[in-house]
DNA sequence: CAGTGGTCTAGACCACAGC
DNA sequence: CTGTGGTCTAGACCACTGG
């Protein structure tokens, strides 16, 4: 056996990982106590502590005080999505980045965006529509609504250049977000703004941000065609 | 002041938390070291450590040996999406699961499998088409494919009550994952057994794993009409 | 009430990047 | 080489929960 080093935490959650593959631990199986371990792989309790919580947060494990560890019995599978700036991620994808302000405006929200922010009046709230663009050609449209009341500056700011995506991050901080993502028909005005069929299919992800629960904005991106989202997870 | 209780690590990471948030340590700004912050909060070091490593794993936080802890410039935000069970999902929702297996064969996979699965060559592999109800209603058309090199269990096992899907998760371990989500249209074949029209868009959740290198499955969900994947993310 | 995970401490050594 | 974060230790107390 070439055993390595279990007296790292890494090590130790190495460990447990392979007995958990090779099923000598299995799915529903209690396993042993921390100290148990510790005396086993000779290290302290913290270290082996320190790879089980990890284990479990990564969902391969359910802690619980009193009854002890157990293997998860169906590994719920965990993916992280990076939500960068747009104007990022396009960079990133090696694409020249373009960017248009189509209109700003003060508008009755509509259904969709009550709903999204968690509202229960239809106030006016900044309406922001731009464009962001990746090698010329349309990547993303920006639907955006700022309730003006959590953030006085929106009425003022000048999105002609700088998108409200970025200049939010920037400027306004938020203690809860929400997260959603859709396949929708575009809309007329949606399909000649990315340059698609009406009825394509596009990708939707709303999103909407709360401080401390003030509703500050809600976006609508929609993306262009075969736009993918990938996450991958090294388990 | 109610300092409440800067001696847990939690107490520590909101009060950091709350220094970013209102701006006393701007984005960018380096930040006391954490053995200056734990003699101001009268913890141990490694308490602070904590605070700040998790507040890094959620990228408000970039730190960095010798140079010191900064706040992020673009506070990353990440989302966390649950990918459970097909089945419990329903059933959390409070719905009726039901599942009925389609077809099983052994086919020629398509190129978006092989890109999928990251192989060179387009074997022939187990093809299961299956369909995950709620409520009576389509939910969920499961086509999956399933490599019999790294699963020789699978040309034989019984798909007509469990579901791959499920199948899958309690007897083969995986080492690394791959998702990619799309809005797709409705080929004939999906729409008549998700029971919408042809070219309505379709939420696509495409999942590719392997043991070891080894391909193991891949798997696209197509999602019935109005499903929306959601998730939280509380700052 | 007792057992197990959750956390804190005070100190120590190490690894790595900037000087 | 030096400083800062990363980690380990041995011990301790606490919090929750099952019996």
């Amino acid at each position: 056996m070439s055993k390595l080093e279990t007296k790292t935490w890494q090590g130790v959650r190495a460990e447990v990982q392979r007995r958990i593959r090779s099923r000598a631990w299995k799915p529903g199986d209690a396993i042993p106590f921390e100290a148990d371990l510790a005396r086993e792989f000779g290290c302290a309790r913290a270290t082996v502590n320190r790879a089980l919580r990890d284990l479990a947060e990564a969902g391969l494990l359910e802690r619980k005080r009193r009854s002890g560890t157990r293997v998860a019995l169906h590994p719920t599978g965990r993916a992280v999505l990076d939500i960068p700036l747009i104007r990022k991620e396009v960079e990133a994808a090696g694409q020249a980045y373009g960017y248009e302000l189509l209109s700003k405006a003060l508008d009755a929200a509509p259904p969709h965006v009550v709903a999204g922010m968690e509202r229960s009046d239809a106030a006016h709230l900044v309406h922001v529509v731009a464009l962001h663009r990746a090698d010329e050609r349309p990547h993303v449209l920006e639907d955006r609504w700022i309730d003006p009341a959590s953030v006085p500056d929106a009425a003022t700011a000048d999105f002609s250049t700088k998108s409200p995506n970025e200049w939010l991050l920037e400027n306004v901080p938020f203690t809860r977000s929400e997260l959603a993502i859709r396949a929708l028909p575009a809309d007329p005005d949606t399909a000649g703004s990315l340059d698609v069929a009406e009825g394509t299919a596009i990708l939707t992800l709303d999103r909407a941000t709360w401080l401390e629960g003030r509703p500050v904005t809600f976006v609508r991106l929609l993306h262009g065609a075969d736009h993918v989202i990938r996450s991958s997870v090294t388990a």
